[in-house]
DNA sequence: ACTAGCACTCCCCCCGCCCGAGTGCTAGTC
DNA sequence: GACTAGCACTCGGGCGGGGGGAGTGCTAGT
C-alpha cells in the first residue's frame, strides 16, 4: 500500500511544510528532493496518501499539508532524531551547572528547554516517590503559630503553618524528636502509615498537640504527590500565532490550568513520547503537539516537555527534550 | 484652560472608549452623556483637548481616543474608584481563606487578582525586610551533600544544597548550634554583618566547614532581597490582541523577564499607583498600563499588581488591586 | 509503470469604487 | 461672547470584479 517512494513523498511533505509553513506542491518536491521521478508521479502518490488520510488539501488548487495521522507516521517511522550541535550541548551543560537547590533546578531547566526548542516548555516538580524523609522540624513563628517543615532526601523542602494553641518549648521539642526518630529514612507511603498510630504511643498530655502536627504532616505527604508544574517561554507562542487556528487564546487557557498540564506530563515515559493534535484529547490543544519525557532517577519520577504547534520540527524537538531530560536526571542523581 | 465641560468631555471619551474600543465622535458623546450642548460645541472642546495633547485622531475623519496624557488626567482627577460589589468581596474573602503557607498565599492571590480584573496579574514574594531569622538547619542528604535551611519569622523557608566534604555529625551539629545562637531574632542586614566575623570565633578545626556554611548563608540572605515574581492570567491577554499594536509578542516577552517584572513592582507604594504607557519606560510596555500596590505589614514589603492595555477600566482595576492588597496584608498580619 | 501535456479550479492580490462617519469651518443666533 | 446649524471635505473600510499563478486531476502516449 505504502511503498518506499510514497513514504519518501510523505517525509518530503512534512519536512518542507515544517520548514516553509506553506502547503507543498508536487513540483517543489521533485525539485528539492531528488526523487528521480516526474511531478505527475508524485501527484499520483499524493492522491494515494490523501486517500489513506495522511495528507490533505486546504483547497482544490493548493499544495498538500500533513494531517495528524501523517505527522504520526512521520514520527513513528520516518523521523530520526537530529543529533544536537556541540553548541547546544555546551549551552545545556553550562546552563545547568551550579544549581543550588530543587527550585533552582526546575526553574532553570524549564527556561533552558524553552530556549533551545523555541517553544513553550513545561516541567513538573520532582516527586518524592523514591525519596525518604530526612528531617522534620517545628519552628515557632508568632504567638501560637509554628511552621512545620519536612525535608526529604532529594532536597525538597515542604512547609505548612499550623496553630498549636498554647504549647511549651519542651513538649514541642519532644514531639519533634519522636517524629524524627519514627519517620527518618522512610518513603512517603510508609511514613504516612506510621503516622496513623503515632499519637497513641505518646503520653496522654502531649497527644492533642501531636495529633495536630500529625494531621498537617499527612497533609504535606499527600500534597507531595500532586506536584506543581511550571511553565516557561510562553512568548515563543507568538511566532506561531497564525499556526493555531483562531489565535492563541485556547492554548493560553490550557496552559493556565495546572490540571491540564499535569495530565500532559502524566503519561510521559522514560523515552520521549509525542502526542499530536487530537491525541491530546483536549479541544484547546487540538492543533498542538506535546513532546514529553520523564526524568529523574526512577522512571516513576516527574515529567518535562514542550508544547508547540502540530507543525513542529519533531526530530529536533524530540532530541532536545531527551537531552535536557538526561542532563537533569544526571544532576539529580549526583546530589 | 480646561473648564468643567472640557473635563466632562474627556471623561466621556475615556469611559466610552474603554467600553466600546472604538474612537468616539462628538455626536455619540452628546447622545450618551447628557451635556446639554450641541455636537458642534463638543467638537470645539475636543479641538482644545487635542491641542493640549489629551486626545488624538487615528485619522482625519475618525472619532477621538485618549492619549497617555489623557488617561493620566483621567486617573488623577476624573476617575473615582468603583466600589467592589458584594459578590466580588465575598469571592476575594472565600478565595483567600484557608491558606496554608506563603507559597499558597502568593499563588492563590495572584490567580485571584487575575480573575477579578480579567487581566494579567503579577505578584512579588514577600520580602523579609521586617522578618527576623528564626531557625537555621543543616540536613544531610547524600554522602557529603547537605541541605542548608533558613526559616524566618514570616514563615518563609529558604534552602540551598552545599557540599561540605567529609564532616562528622558532631561538628555539623556544633556549627548549627552556634549559628542559631548567633543569628536568632536578627533581621537580614544584621545577620549578614554578624556572619562576617562568625568564623573567627570558632575553634580552628571547624573553621573550614563553617566558612562554607557561612558563604551559603550570606548567599541566601542576599537572594532574599531579589524576590521572585509570579504571573497569572496570561490567557486574559488574548482578548486584547488587537489592543496592543503589533500583537502580543512584546508584552509576552516583557512578562517572561523577572527583572522587568521586579522593576514594575519596585516603585509600588502603599496606595495604588498607576503607570500608563510610556511611563513604564519600557518599549515593550509602551501600550500597556500597570496598576500596582504594595502589600504587607510594613510598607517596604512586596508589591502586587495588574498589567493591561492602556485602554483599561482604571477605576475598577484600581479598586480591585487595592482590595486584594488589603486582604492579603490582613492575612499576613494574622499569622 | 511512468510521463508529458493540458484544461480547470480556486486562492490571493490588487484596484477602483462608493458609502458614511466624523471633522473643521463659517455664518448665524441668543 | 458663547453656542449652534449647516455644509464642504477627508479618509478609512467594505465590496466587487478581474487577472495572475500555483497546483491539481485527467488522459493519452511512451
Amino acid at each position: 500500500m505504502l511503498d518506499d517512494r510514497k513514504l519518501a513523498v510523505l517525509r518530503a511533505i512534512v519536512t518542507d511544510y515544517v520548514f516553509s509553513r506553506e502547503p507543498v506542491g508536487s513540483r517543489a518536491i521533485v525539485e528539492r528532493h531528488n526523487l528521480d521521478v516526474s511531478s505527475a508521479t508524485v501527484r499520483n502518490d499524493m492522491a494515494a496518501l490523501e486517500e489513506e488520510g495522511y495528507i490533505t488539501h486546504p483547497h482544490t488548487s493548493a499544495g498538500r499539508i500533513p494531517t495528524d495521522k501523517g505527522y504520526r507516521l512521520f514520527v513513528d517511522r520516518l523521523g530520526m532524531m537530529k543529533p544536537l550541535s556541540i553548541g547546544e550541548k555546551k549551552a545545556i551543560a553550562a546552563f545547568l551547572s551550579g544549581v543550588v537547590d530543587i527550585d533552582d533546578i526546575v526553574s532553570r531547566t524549564v527556561r533552558l528547554l524553552a530556549q533551545v526548542t523555541s517553544q513553550v516548555a513545561i516541567m513538573q516538580y520532582p516527586t518524592m516517590t523514591s525519596a525518604v524523609v530526612r528531617r522534620i522540624d517545628i519552628v515557632p513563628l508568632h504567638d501560637t503559630r509554628v511552621l512545620l517543615i519536612l525535608v526529604n532526601s532529594s532536597g525538597k523542602v515542604s512547609q505548612r503553618t499550623i496553630d498549636l494553641g498554647v504549647a511549651d518549648e519542651n513538649t514541642v521539642g519532644l514531639v519533634r524528636e519522636r517524629l524524627n526518630e519514627a519517620l527518618a529514612g522512610m518513603g512517603p507511603r510508609r511514613a504516612a502509615e506510621m503516622l496513623q498510630d503515632f499519637t497513641s504511643c505518646l503520653m496522654p498530655e502531649v497527644r492533642g498537640l501531636a495529633s495536630t502536627v500529625v494531621a498537617a504532616l499527612l497533609d504535606i505527604l499527600a500534597a507531595e504527590r500532586s506536584t506543581k508544574v511550571v511553565v516557561a517561554g510562553i512568548n515563543n507562542l507568538t511566532q506561531f500565532s497564525d499556526e493555531f487556528k483562531t489565535s492563541l487564546a485556547p492554548i493560553l487557557d490550557a496552559l493556565e490550568e495546572q490540571v491540564v498540564l499535569l495530565k500532559l506530563l502524566g503519561e510521559a515515559t522514560s523515552d520521549v513520547t509525542v502526542r499530536i493534535g487530537q491525541e491530546n484529547h483536549h479541544v484547546n490543544l487540538a492543533s498542538a503537539s506535546v513532546v514529553a519525557s520523564s526524568y529523574g532517577v526512577d522512571t516513576t519520577g516527574a515529567g518535562l516537555g514542550v508544547v508547540g504547534p502540530t507543525r513542529m520540527d519533531y526530530p529536533a524537538t524530540m532530541a532536545s527534550v531527551r537531552a535536557v531530560a538526561r542532563y537533569v536526571s544526571r544532576i539529580l542523581a549526583e546530589r
